[in-house]
DNA sequence: ACTTGGCACTCGGGAACACAGAGTGCTAGG
DNA sequence: CCTAGCACTCTGTGTTCCCGAGTGCCAAGT
């Protein structure tokens, strides 16, 4: 049904559109790619391609360009991912250790790629679901308000201010997050509920309504962050690629944390390590025709921690952007490990 | 030289061209707004008008259009802030006020603002500089790293992992934690050099090089993150509205913190809370000819904290962007005082 | 059975052209 | 100083025309 010859001509026809971005003929295959093949016979192929949805042409009489579809095979089975050069490789590397904390962390990453692959970068920030509590800080602020800071061990922290139900002295605040302390330290925050659970009945009796508020505020903090903060760069690279659909849908889904979460994480579940690759219409969100997304988690081994990856025109070039890709993830799991 | 009604026939080109966005004539201008003159008597003026610059036509035989000197003139002398409606000003206070940390605070006003004036909006992080510290927090890691924890009174928490010269039991780690604060706490984070100046000094000759350590981390940290982060948002609103210039060099700039951080901040020195209407050309930057920025200081009266804004085109409806400018700073201000 | 050369056909896009309409500057008169 | 009239100058749009790239199909060759 496809043999060999007719792969070679729609990877032929993948390469020369997305480097020239113009309709490819029959004729300039023939020649640029050593086909061995008259133009003709390279018709009839076309033809073949076309019929089942691989090509199409944008008028009678153009020359063909991939499909959805098109890119889909190309991606699976027609390209290899293409490695980064040693030079690339030691600037990704020194680039990423300069970083201090988390947020550097993030932001470098983001902008490495973005710049690496002239696209726009996404990254997710590190879930906490498999992070352990490091330390929790109670500190008073005023009579009845304290600021909960839990830091846990990848390095992030998170804060709230909590209003307690009544004024409670120094002493007793001091005591309370000794308490905290010695519950909590190193524990998976997936199991701080359980480990709270009868924790102010083991406080004494004037310390129970202070402890109950602040636990209420810490557990709500540990939902509400569980799907985690995004951030992206790189718009400017859409300025030059031209979509089918108008850039504003692209800068709204952008801005939209939940989209581009949805996004991201879309084909997570079963195999998070891998490359993921979604091809324009294949993201069934309306505004994101035109687009693609490659996205890899990052983490150690199976210890996945979120994900990370590039969008672009869906004419992208798929072998260099997943080495990209690919690499970046590596990159950064690393560094998170070491820290 | 310009007498009352050049300067009203100037002020109806704006806002009609603001409003069309196509070059207006005489004839429209004669009619649309009530002058009482004939075409031909506002096409003297317009020639006047343009003789000094104020406006200019695109070719012959077409309409005026506002020049930069133009937009000048109308916002220093022929308009006025328009206030917000009881409605969105009602809309703005709910959505502040359900804001729970200082990141939080910072995304909902720039999304708020944006949303708002369906501009691009800037916001910059509160600066340090006028905060107190409310607790210093070290952290014991491994034997030889610790994490220093610092936070102001204004919410904000600055982390770093700090490397110890060598090994350092935790009751030492308790005991400096203890003289740091005792030292730092409730002030300024200007003073907070000296305070610590012959801080090594006060300790036990053990804990010295480990202390000098942390209080180099400690001074680096305020020093770096003196000027502050930046974000912005409402990027996808930049899409409808065309540039006269690329809108590729207005999402670089964006993205480049450094860029921004001059934008918002050129015109803060004397008088910071007035706001600062930087338009076109004026900003002297390569890239956003064609860009007006609309800014201000926010903060507790004297004690200004940061500067927001918004970033459009030039053609931009002026008296309301200002309206909404200035009160988002007003309702931020309080927000920020409140905590 | 597949490949190849030939040939007629189809469109898209650019160049040339005309034309209507909006807007101007100028001048003369109120 | 304002106004009416007039000639002039553009831009933008619609029309037409033509070139060329590219196709599909058919018949001949291997």
């Amino acid at each position: 049904m496809l043999d060999d010859r007719k792969l070679a001509v729609l990877r032929a026809i993948v390469e020369d559109y997305v480097s020239t971005n113009e309709p490819v003929g029959s004729k300039a295959l023939a020649e640029r790619h050593n086909l061995k093949v008259s133009p003709a016979t390279v018709r009839n192929d076309m033809a073949a391609l076309e019929e089942q949805g691989y090509i199409t042409q944008p008028h009678t009489s153009a020359g063909r360009v991939p499909t959805d579809k098109g890119y889909r095979l190309f991606v699976d089975r027609l390209s290899q991912v293409k490695p980064l050069s040693a030079a690339e490789r030691r600037a990704i590397e020194t680039f990423l250790a300069g970083a201090v904390d988390l947020d550097d962390v993030v932001m470098r990453t983001v902008r490495l790629l973005a710049q690496l692959t002239r696209q726009v970068a996404v990254v997710q920030y590190p879930t906490l679901n498999r992070s352990t509590v490091r330390h929790v800080e109670l500190v008073p602020l005023h009579d009845r308000r304290v600021m909960l800071v839990l830091i846990t061990n990848m390095g992030r922290v998170e804060q709230r201010v909590v209003e307690l139900p009544e004024v409670v002295e120094e002493h007793r605040v001091a005591h309370m997050r000794g308490v905290l302390n010695d519950c909590l330290d190193g524990c998976g925050l997936s199991c701080v509920p359980e480990q709270v659970a009868d924790l102010p009945q083991r406080l004494p009796i004037e310390e129970r309504p202070a402890m109950a508020t602040i636990l209420s505020v810490l557990l709500e903090t540990l939902v509400e962050r569980h799907d985690e903060k995004i951030v992206f760069a790189g718009a400017a690279n859409l300025a030059g690629a031209d979509f089918s659909v108008g850039l504003r849908d692209v800068l709204e889904a952008l801005e939209e944390q939940v989209v581009l979460m949805r996004l991201l994480g879309e084909t997570s579940s079963d195999t998070p390590s891998a490359l993921t690759v979604r091809i324009g219409s294949e993201n069934a969100y309306t505004g994101l025709r035109g687009t693609s997304i490659v996205a890899t988690g990052y983490g150690q081994g199976d210890n996945q921690l979120a994900r990370l990856g590039v969008l672009g025109p869906t004419r992208m070039d798929y072998p260099v952007t997943m080495g990209a890709v690919r690499a970046v993830a590596r990159y950064v799991s690393q560094i998170l490990a070491a820290s």
